[in-house]
DNA sequence: TCCCATTATGTTATAATTCTACATGATTTC
DNA sequence: GAAATCATGTAGAATTATAACATAATGGGA
């Protein structure tokens, strides 16, 4: 991953990530761009052009066209980080829990919403249901998405921003949250143990969770089946303090036993229930 | 140019305009879309697919992509709002302007920044510059853009969400104003009188930039040249609170020599100064 | 009503593009 | 210093796009 500097003599080669960076440059002063012209532009061959502009395309930095590509007017923040590929991870899996999770709303509820990218596809469902609802989160990108619909009342917390999850967390962050009080808290974890509860690596998001999963009537855990049977740093909450799991059909059944075993809620998304049919 | 109705018997062929139509609708439902499954919903040929997608790229309502076609105005994605629009208006100009911003900025400042489309051109500058910086903003934007900084540090403030601006606003972001004091607020506005000051339309909007305004060492206003000689609902604050006027080359004339002889530092960007030469 | 000009569509062949696999040189790591 | 990894380039295969032509359908006239 180490950026290579190979700086030999009269012309250097750029980076590969100053290349890269050239290339949104010059679609942003220009529009759109042909693999010819970049390959002119930055001294390289048509399949390093490509290669760069393939990269690009996936974090939807740019849109490929037919003979090269065009500017995408999808803002830096989305493709600078690791977030827009954290969203494309299992985002099947994640669409299908984020469904089922809509049926636990009701219209007129208070909710929390980390900022987890299964709750991020939340926020979407949310947005279009339109339902008359408060939505309070620390995810600047949920602000964002729910903040389109023009039924929902939006809070965000503020804070440090962590570019990981485009979300606020710190002493700001935490102030904040002891102000409110959630009909439902919807989280999701890097790691979740059927035995001992959800884990979180970072300490300062950790406490976040925490300080919201108190102030919730009703926490509902979103894992899609990737999380279970890991730990990580420290743990966010016991499993006793979790009210509902919402998982995909992969996820490991002897896991969903002990979960209902211990009290839980557990909802398998696509699994048994029959999904609504579209509205022809 | 008539559009042609032939409906025969059982299965009742599209007119080309309904046919093109549907092309439409469908990208906007699911962002994309290949020619074979064009051909299989509207049950045409190829051809006569690649036909329909290129009248309709012509016009920009979508763009080719290689096996078929995208959607164009990057849907369901972020703010179907104004604000798309308005960080567009000017862009130039707003660009040019954050530039000059760019050279007020020393390392290890603290900066306040609002959220208006102005200073997003400025964030994403200061992203790029890599200053050690610590940032303090309120739009959610802004906190995700200059975020991408590894040697920036951003604070937001939290509360209610506003998706005309993609910031946050009300009681929640007041109070946390009041914990910050910062080097230089840049702020924009809606209207800018030489003599009198600048005005903000929205209540809640203009109570944030009031108290940063007083909470900052240095205030200064970007503001391009479509914002003079307008006023709007409320004052924010008066023509002495303004430190540095930073505006572009197209500002009337008579309105910066009534800055200047009030004591105001202005700048007009790409005005003296020679713009670098683009690297050929 | 018939015929012709026009438009719309489908088919085929050809040209262009994109993708895949592999080979090479550079850089890092142990 | 050698192995592993990454970045890049080359060439051929697969896919896709374009162009040219043929056919079918419509709309006006005569």
């Amino acid at each position: 991953m180490a950026p290579r500097k190979h700086i030999i003599g009269g012309t250097a080669p750029l980076s590969v990530d100053s290349r890269q960076r050239r290339i949104l440059d010059e679609l942003q002063a220009r529009g759109s761009c042909t693999y010819r012209e970049f390959e002119k532009l930055l001294g390289v061959s048509s399949m390093t052009v490509r290669r760069d502009v393939d990269v690009l395309a996936k974090r939807d930095a740019l849109i490929k066209t037919l003979g090269g590509a065009q500017y995408s007017n999808v803002p830096q923040f989305l493709y600078e980080t690791a977030l827009s590929e954290r969203i494309a991870v299992n985002r099947a899996e994640k669409d299908i829990i984020a469904d089922s999770a809509l049926k636990l709303v009701q219209p007129q509820q208070t909710l929390y919403l980390d900022g987890s990218s299964t709750c991020i596809a939340l926020a979407r469902l949310l947005a279009k249901a339109q339902f008359a609802l408060t939505v309070i989160t620390n995810s600047a990108i949920i602000a964002m998405e729910v903040g389109v619909s023009p039924t929902a009342k939006v809070l965000c917390l503020g804070g440090d921003y962590d570019p990981q999850s485009a979300s606020f967390v710190g002493v700001l962050a935490e102030e904040a949250c002891v102000k409110f009080f959630v009909d439902t808290a919807f989280m999701s974890t890097k790691a979740f143990l059927p035995e001992e509860g959800m884990f979180e690596s970072s300490i300062a998001a950790l406490r976040i969770k925490q300080l919201m999963a108190q102030r919730s009537a009703k926490l509902v855990l979103l894992v899609d089946h990737s999380k279970f049977g890991q730990r990580s740093l420290c743990r966010v909450v016991a499993i006793e303090a979790i009210h509902t799991v919402v998982t995909d059909a992969k996820s490991p059944r002897a896991a969903l036993e002990v979960l209902r075993k211990g009290g839980r809620q557990v909802v398998v998304a696509g699994g048994s229930e029959p999904e609504e049919p579209k509205a022809a």
